[in-house]
DNA sequence: ATCCGGATCGCCT
DNA sequence: GGCGATCCGGATG
């Protein structure tokens, strides 16, 4: 199992420059959806998550998401077995789980598992790519450019994601028919974050939350469990 | 029909 | 860091 802490890659600088590769719009494949989720988990850090407003782009690179695994992980809405609600997540993979939350927010999560098998992966934060003034418009003129998608429910309210978006495909971002889609983006952080997932009471065991410890966008600086909140750069 | 908890956020202190 | 808002899904009667 993956310790908590960081771990570091060589290449790009963090907040690296932005070139035309980092907007990479190209789909991924089918089959990077089919992978365990703890691997689809690390992977969809710095993709592009992209939401069509008629003929608008609104999306930003993922920068923190976390992983629920089954009905044996209870944290996992799977854990009570299959409902109406979280059925979504036992059809296939690389659809949206979208789900409402608190009375006020919604959340986006990846499909993964396959077929009778309830995975997920929970979009918790991205960095605005596309579109920022879309996302001002929803989330209020005045707003921080740190605060616009900075959250699991802030960033549905910037992209636009709701129920209506529940079980609905990720499609290629440049499909005009598609309401969302995820891209390649620039890839990989320098530096992965791990820790225990946010918000919950159960399966705090399981280090299944990862971020780009770099990115001032992600929702919790200091993850879960950190005693100094000071992360380090050279574990091995 | 009613009750209750929640993968949160924004505002207050 | 505490708390209220606010509504949906699921469980119970």
């Amino acid at each position: 199992m993956a310790a908590r802490g960081t771990e570091v890659r060589p290449g790009r600088a963090p907040l690296g420059p932005r070139t035309a590769v980092d907007l990479d719009l190209s789909p991924l494949p089918r089959r990077f959806f089919s992978r365990p989720t703890l691997e689809v988990a690390r992977d969809l850090l710095g993709r592009l998550l992209v939401r069509r407003l008629g003929d608008r782009l609104v999306g930003g690179w993922i920068v923190e998401a976390e992983a629920y695994i089954g009905e044996e992980d209870p944290a996992c809405h799977a854990a009570v077995g299959r409902t109406e609600r979280n059925t979504v997540m036992y059809g296939p993979s690389g659809h949206a789980y979208v789900y409402f939350s608190y009375g006020q927010h919604h959340c986006v999560n990846v499909v993964t598992g396959g077929r009778g098998r309830p995975e997920a992966v929970l979009i918790r934060a991205l960095q605005p790519a596309i579109g920022q003034e879309f996302m001002r418009r929803r989330r209020g003129a005045r707003t921080a450019e740190l605060d616009l998608t900075r959250g699991p429910g802030r960033l549905c309210q910037a992209l636009g994601i709701d129920l209506c978006l529940n079980g609905a495909k990720f499609h290629a971002a440049a499909d005009p028919s598609a309401p969302l889609a995820l891209a390649r983006g620039r890839g990989r952080p320098e530096i992965l974050g791990v820790s225990a997932r946010i918000g919950i009471r159960r399966g705090l065991e399981y280090p299944w939350r990862f971020y780009d410890a770099e990115s001032p966008w992600v929702s919790r600086a200091r993850p879960i469990g950190s005693r100094s909140g000071v992360l380090k750069k050279n574990p091995g």
